[in-house]
DNA sequence: CGCTCCTTTCAGAAATTTGTGAAGTTAAGG
DNA sequence: CCTTAACTTCACAAATTTCTGAAAGGAGCG
C-alpha cells in the first residue's frame, strides 16, 4: 500500500458506501438525491461539504444539489453554513441533531392523529369502525408521549457510551 | 334525517375519511394505492372488505386492488381470508396487528445497520467518519431495543383502556 | 458601482412509476 | 370433467417525477 493510498480517503469505499447507504435510505421512501447527498455528508471526515464537492463525488449538477439540500434543510437533517469571506455555503450534518430529526415524527403524528378523530366523529365513535379508529388514534397519541422518553434515554446513554461533546 | 340515512353508513362521509387519511399516508411516504385500500379496511365497520367491495368504493380495477392487497399483506399490514365455500377472498385489517407492523421496522433498521457497520470498517473506525457512523450505529441498536420495550408497554394500557380482546 | 463567483429558479427532456384492459390461472360446484 | 367465478399477471398508455442546461439572482470584493 502506497503512502498517498493510506493516507488519503480512498475515495471508492467512500463512492461504495455512500450509495449502498442512499439506497437503504431509498427503500425506506426517501427521495434518491437527497438521499445521496445524504449519505455524502455522513461519510466525510468534516461532516460538511461544499456544494461542488457534492456535485462532484455523486456526479450531478448544482442544480440537483440545489434542491436536495433544500429539503434536507426544510427536514432538519443538515444546516447550512456560510465560509466567511466567501459566497460558497457548506452544508453540514450535525452527527446528533439528524437523528434526533428523524426521530421526530410529530408533525407527521399529529395530522395522522387529526384525520383519525375527524373519522371517529364522523363515522360514530359507537360504530365498530369508530372504535377502530378510536383504539388506533389511542395508539399514536401513546407512541407522541413515548418518542420523547426514548430519546431523554438515548441522550443519557450517548453521553455514557462517547462521553459527552454538548454540541459537536 | 331519513331513516335509510340514519341506519344506512354514510357513503360520501366514509370515502371522505378514507381519502383524507390514504392522503396523509402518501405523504408520508406509502404508495396511493395500498394506502388507499388500507384506508377503506381501516374505516370498514367488519374491518374486512371483499376485492369487489373494494374496487367499487375506491373505483379501482381488481388488477390494482389485487397489486395494493399484495404490498399490504407482504407488510403483514393486512391478511387474506377465504370465505368458506367460495373463491372469493376477503381482506382483513387485524386491528392491533396492523400497527405492531408499522412499529416493527427490525428489517429495515437492520439494512441499515448492515450498511452502517460496512461503512465503519471500510472507513476505519479511527477516522472521524468512521466515528460518526459508528455512533449512528450505536443509535440504531439502541432503538433497536426501545421499540420492543414500548410495544410491551401498549399492550398493557391498550387493555387497561378498552379491556383485552386477546386476537380479537 | 460593477465584476465575478456561487446559488437558485425554471422549462423541458428523459426516465420511472402507476393503473388499466385483456389474457391467463386456479379452484368451486355441478 | 366442464363451466364459471374469482384472482393474478402482463404489456402498454398515461401521468408523474426527476434531473439537467440555461438564465436569473445576489453577495462579496475591488
Amino acid at each position: 500500500m502506497t503512502e498517498s493510498a493510506r493516507s488519503a480517503r480512498d475515495a471508492e469505499a467512500v463512492s461504495r458506501f455512500v450509495e449502498s447507504f442512499a439506497a437503504q435510505l431509498v427503500e425506506a421512501g426517501m427521495q434518491r438525491m437527497p438521499a445521496r447527498v445524504f449519505a455524502a455528508l455522513l461519510s466525510s471526515d468534516e461532516g460538511a461539504m461544499t456544494s461542488a464537492e457534492l456535485g462532484e463525488q455523486l456526479r450531478i449538477s448544482p442544480a440537483a444539489v440545489s434542491g436536495a439540500v433544500r429539503y434536507l434543510a426544510q427536514q432538519h437533517m443538515v444546516s447550512r453554513e456560510r465560509e466567511p469571506g466567501s459566497r460558497r455555503e457548506r452544508y453540514r450534518v450535525h452527527s446528533n441533531q439528524w437523528y434526533e430529526a428523524v426521530t421526530n415524527r410529530e408533525a407527521v403524528l399529529k395530522r395522522w392523529e387529526g384525520a383519525l378523530r375527524e373519522g371517529v366523529t364522523s363515522l360514530g365513535a359507537d360504530t365498530p369502525a369508530g372504535r377502530r379508529m378510536a383504539e388506533t388514534l389511542a395508539f399514536f397519541e401513546f407512541v407522541d408521549g413515548e418518542l420523547a422518553a426514548m430519546m431523554e434515554r438515548w441522550r443519557a446513554r450517548r453521553e455514557q457510551l462517547f462521553g459527552s461533546t454538548g454540541s459537536e
